[in-house]
DNA sequence: CAAACGTTGACACAGGTGTGGCAAGGTCGG
DNA sequence: CCGACCTTGCCACACCTGTGTCAACGTTTG
């Protein structure tokens, strides 16, 4: 049986075996298990167990922003369109001759439902 | 009085008025004031308002998770740091001569840790 | 085999999110 | 000036996050 035990890895880590469960539970890490299903934690993993346990400390985040990062880098036009959404702001109506920037807010918005919807109705046949 | 006032803004974005002062409380918005202190809503928050509400819903997110992706823009090192944890995850170690993953492991975890203290004790004085 | 440990599931509870509603008091418009 | 609307608090409530604990049941090991 290659790798520590719950409870082990637990003392190694600094996380409650409780949150070693939870941290699987929502999808941020997928532990390998032994036959009989025990969970196996190798050095990879308390190395990685670790840095997250620093990292949610010291920016003071929670693991759902963890999760959402993880969403944003696997669902592209997520990512996009909430840059879009940050893009609209960084540009201030000054910028812009009044009459031209209400047009842009438009397009912006239409760019930001264009990726929104990925592929409406292209089934293709 | 240039602006429409929450109420109205509530009707035109879809938002309740309730909200739109929760969003305000959460920084994602800061809206304009009138010298009493009436807000005020012009073309392009209203716009804002309505992209935002078609994110939040066509992405099943929270105001939370826009917020995060605010800081993540906002603080380069947290963005770096949560990019290393990712990256860590990317390389698995049948890509590395066993005994090579170990120390690569480390060298990881010391990226990440000099990210997260950005400067440790360099005063500069 | 019995003790020690693992697994899942449930109860519990504090704090945050997303809403609504109500109160007390200031502002605006006719 | 009065009614309609705004502002900021506070109460409320449901659901999520992060933890702990305990139960019921399977596994490993001395």
């Amino acid at each position: 049986m290659d790798g520590l035990t719950i409870h082990e890895a637990a003392e190694t880590t600094g996380w409650s075996p409780r949150m070693l469960r939870y941290i699987e539970r929502v999808g941020l890490l997928a532990m390998r298990r032994s036959q009989s299903g025990y969970r196996l934690y190798g050095p990879e993993e308390l190395q990685r167990l670790r840095t997250l346990r620093e990292l949610l400390r010291s920016f003071d985040i929670g693991l759902a922003e963890i999760g959402f990062a993880l969403r944003l880098r696997r669902e592209p036009e997520l990512g996009s369109a909430v840059e879009a959404w940050f893009e609209t702001e960084a540009r201030r109506p000054q910028d812009v001759p009044a009459d031209e920037w209400l047009r842009w807010e438009q397009d912006k918005h239409q760019a930001l439902l264009a990726a929104t919807k990925p592929t409406p109705l292209e089934i293709t046949t």
